[in-house]
Parts: C-alpha cells; sequence; structure tokens
DNA sequence: CAAAATTTGTGAATAAAATCACGTTTTCAA
DNA sequence: TTGAAAACGTGATTTTATTCACAAATTTTG
C-alpha cells in the first residue's frame, strides 16, 4: 500500500497529462509532468514503477495509455457514486460543482433534516434522512460525505456505517468514531488547513526562529 | 522550519487540549494527545520539543500554557484577517461558518463580479472586485481565499499579489503562477482529495495487488 | 547502418520522519 | 525523607521517502 502523498501525486500527474492532451500532445516526458507539478522527474519516474506503469525510453509515455493506467489506479475506470448529508454551503457546493461530471464522481443524492431542503425533481434530488438507508442500498452507493455541523456529524456517520458506505469525506472537525475498521474516513477541516497556511506565511515573513 | 504535517499535528493537538479544558482538565499528557489525534506519544513530545514547548516530567503539560504556546505557533495569539474572493457555494459557506468567531480568524470581507452579490451592510460585507486593492491595503489584509471557478483563478491570484496578501488558501484546481517568491499558496483541490478517498477505498477492499 | 543523443527504470545512496529507549525529573505515599 | 512510579526530553535507531546515477533501450541523424 502506497502513501497519502503518492496518491496525490498520482493524481496531479493524471490532471497534468489532461491538460497536455487537451492542447493535442501524444506523448509526454517525466520531466514535463515534474514540471507540471513541482516534483522532480525521478520521483514521477518511481510513482510510476510502483505501479507498474511504464512508457518507452527515449520515448517517454503514450499519454492516453498513461492515462488508461492512472484513471485505473484512481478508481476512474468506473463510476463513483456519492451522497452528501448536509445540503448547507458546503454540501451545495459539492452537489453543484460542474467539474465532476467530467470525471467518473457523480454525487447522486443529497440528505437533510431541514424539510426546506428536500427536491425530489432535482438531477442531484435532495431527500429526508429516514431515506438514506433505502437510497444507500438500492442505489449501491459506496461513498458519502459529511457536510453537517459538528454536533450532528457522529450521528450521522453511524447511519452512513450502517447503510454499508465504504468511505466517507468528513467536512465536520471532529474526529470520527467507530469500531468498524473496514470503513475509510478522510477528514477535510478547513480551519486546520487556514492555520497552516497563516504558520508558513508567518514563518516566511520572520525567517529568524 | 518544520514540515506541513508537523504542523497540521500541532494543530490538531491544539484542539485536542481545547476539548480537554472544556471538560475541566487542568493538565494533559503525551500520551492523551496522542490517543486523540491517533499518533505516537513520542511523536507528541518531539514536535513540542522542536518548538521549544516543554512540560514538567511526571507532571504532564499545564492545558493552559500548552493552549498559550501552541497559539503562539500557529498565529492564534493575534487576529488574522482574510477575504474571500467568489462568494460563491464555497465562499459563501466560508463566510458563514460560525467556527471562526472563537478563533483568531476573521473572515472581513468577500468580493465577487455579481452585483447579485454585493451587499455593504453585512457582517462581514462583500463588494465589487476593482475595490479590493484599496480594501486591502487600508485593512491590511494579510490573506485571501480564492473560491472563483478555475479560469478566473489565476487573474483573481494576480490582483491579490497586487494587493500585498501574503499568504492564499485556493480552492480553483489550477496550479497558480506567479514569480513572487514572497506569496505562500495552499491548495485545497476537493477532487483530489476524493480520488484519494476512492483508492484507499479500493486497495482495501482488494487487498492483494 | 552505425554512432550519438535521449529518456526510461531501478538499485544504491541520501535525506527526512518516526519510533525507541533510557536517563532525568517530578510526584506521591509511607 | 526516602523509595518507587510516572512522564518528560532527547540522542540513537529504524523506517520511510526521495534523489542520485547509470545501464539498457529507443530514436534520431548523418
Ligand atoms: N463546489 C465543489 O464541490 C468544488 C469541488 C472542487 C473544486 N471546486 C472549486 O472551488 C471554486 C469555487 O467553487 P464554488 O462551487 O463556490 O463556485 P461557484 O460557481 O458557486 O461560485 C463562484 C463565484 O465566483 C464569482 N466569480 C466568477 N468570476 C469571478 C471573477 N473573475 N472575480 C471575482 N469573482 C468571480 C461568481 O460570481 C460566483 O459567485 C471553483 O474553482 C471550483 O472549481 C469546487
Ligand atoms: N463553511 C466553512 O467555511 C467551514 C469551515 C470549516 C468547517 N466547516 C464544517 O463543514 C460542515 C458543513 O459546513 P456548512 O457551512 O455547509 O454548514 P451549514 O450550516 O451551511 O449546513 C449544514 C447542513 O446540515 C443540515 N443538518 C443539520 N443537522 C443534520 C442532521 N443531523 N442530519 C442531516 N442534516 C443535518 C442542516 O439542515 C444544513 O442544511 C460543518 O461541520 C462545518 O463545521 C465549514
Amino acid at each position: 500500500m502506497s502513501s497519502r502523498s503518492r496518491i496525490l501525486r498520482l493524481s496531479r500527474y493524471k490532471n497534468a497529462a489532461l491538460r497536455l492532451k487537451s492542447l493535442n500532445f501524444l506523448k509526454v516526458f517525466s520531466d514535463n509532468l515534474a514540471d507540471a507539478t513541482g516534483v522532480t522527474a525521478s520521483q514521477v519516474r518511481k510513482d510510476f514503477s510502483l505501479f507498474g506503469i511504464s512508457g518507452n525510453r527515449r520515448g517517454g509515455y503514450q499519454i492516453d495509455e498513461l492515462l488508461t493506467q492512472l484513471n485505473k489506479v484512481l478508481g476512474k475506470d468506473k463510476l463513483q457514486k456519492f451522497i452528501v448529508v448536509g445540503v448547507g454551503n458546503m454540501g451545495r457546493g459539492m452537489i453543484n460543482y460542474p467539474g465532476f461530471i467530467k470525471s467518473e464522481i457523480k454525487i447522486v443524492a443529497g440528505f437533510d433534516i431541514d424539510p426546506s431542503k428536500y427536491n425530489r425533481k432535482a438531477d442531484a434530488p435532495v431527500f429526508p434522512m429516514d431515506e438514506l438507508t433505502a437510497f444507500v442500498k438500492t442505489n449501491e452507493v459506496e461513498f458519502g460525505i459529511i457536510a453537517v455541523p459538528d454536533f450532528a456529524a457522529q450521528e450521522v456517520f453511524e447511519r452512513l456505517i450502517q447503510a454499508g458506505i465504504k468511505g466517507v469525506l468528513n467536512f465536520a472537525p471532529i474526529r470520527l468514531k467507530s469500531d468498524n475498521t473496514d470503513i475509510v474516513v478522510h477528514n477535510l477541516n478547513l480551519e486546520t488547513e487556514i492555520e497552516n497556511l497563516i504558520y508558513f506565511v508567518n514563518t516566511k515573513v520572520n525567517p529568524a526562529e
């Protein structure tokens, strides 16, 4: 199993390759991908080699073939279904995001406790919470996004586990707890990200210390 | 200078300490913080030691003192002003987020090109783009959040640099370019985060390979 | 067609990060 | 006041991640 940061790099290589493809490039060198993503060329080659992705000596990588292989690793070779729980600002943003359309990520529904958010007719409909389990099972949804306030997040998490969700992206600033070791949780704490930015700005301004 | 992940851990220690403080704890051990954040106790102590944060042998860390020191490192000992550019779903979410109130992070204004978003009266007002530079200078704003569509992000970035912004949190899925080495940019690409989650769910399900 | 130029793929070397392990200090109880 | 237990602080060690460096393969050129 690879580290989180290695997989993040693969995503960036994929995005860079997509950009080059859209400029009608047919092949790409480790060097190009390195420049585009800010790593070294040998890092690119090492990352690829760890996933059995290979190119041609002197000839670089065929972009189409490379994209096929990267997409496979990143699970973008088949549709990945998501639901969003909590259709507030963040949840609504995820549901509306047009960028997912061309990727294999699809947000199939939202769930909320606030009746004013319900909408069965929309492209990505919003349902009441008590329909969550049935929906997940019938539609074989594997992923959930938690975008409810912090105090509701643990409860929502447990519902998602019960419904059979396999992976959760959590926006709430709490550490979700579970004894189920099968579920994968990734946290996205915006305040922590902001603190990180502040730190690096401050230490740049004042390099001593 | 410390690595990004070390600083992220410091934020988590701070949050864990805050939680314990709210439960009326007066002191905390490296062990407690380790459990709360999912790292080892010696990692906690090593992180602290690198920032000159020290406790008492056998007595652990005084929570109040620890929080003072962590807040200092993380720049939470003084008000940090932010503006948000692009008051769509993400931007609105950041502006409305109540969690920043008790922290020293303040979103002082939003900026947009869409006149329907303008609102000079709100608690965090929203202004047209051509007032950005003047606002940043008069109010000595150091940080900016880019939450505009991808095609507008580079242009907005350059405006922020010109206005004198020091740190940028970028939600747009592009690599911002600048020859100004003073500005710090952190990217938050939600699609990349989702791909990462998908990968770890997939490899968990199918551990062979 | 041979020689020169490039670029990959990957072990070896280096660097960075995390963990270990233990001496030192502090607390507490008898 | 002394001894035992607990917890820190940090140098040493181990593990993980990155970079180096070069043989092998491929392409290009003359
Ligand atoms: N919502 C998501 O789930 C999601 C996921 C991945 C990435 N993102 C990225 O985050 C960013 C923001 O997403 P969002 O969903 O809030 O977008 P949004 O479309 O809801 O809002 C964008 C806002 O930016 C404003 N704007 C456009 N051009 C501008 C300009 N030149 N100057 C100032 N303002 C301008 C628009 O008027 C609008 O208010 C986008 O770059 C998007 O690609 C969002
Ligand atoms: N917006 C930010 O800038 C920001 C920053 C950091 C963290 N966060 C976190 O992200 C999460 C979402 O933020 P937001 O700004 O979109 O919040 P929001 O308040 O706009 O929306 C929350 C939504 O969740 C719904 N909800 C509440 N309890 C529920 C329950 N038990 N079951 C189902 N739905 C429920 C509400 O009806 C609402 O629609 C929160 O945990 C917040 O702390 C947001």
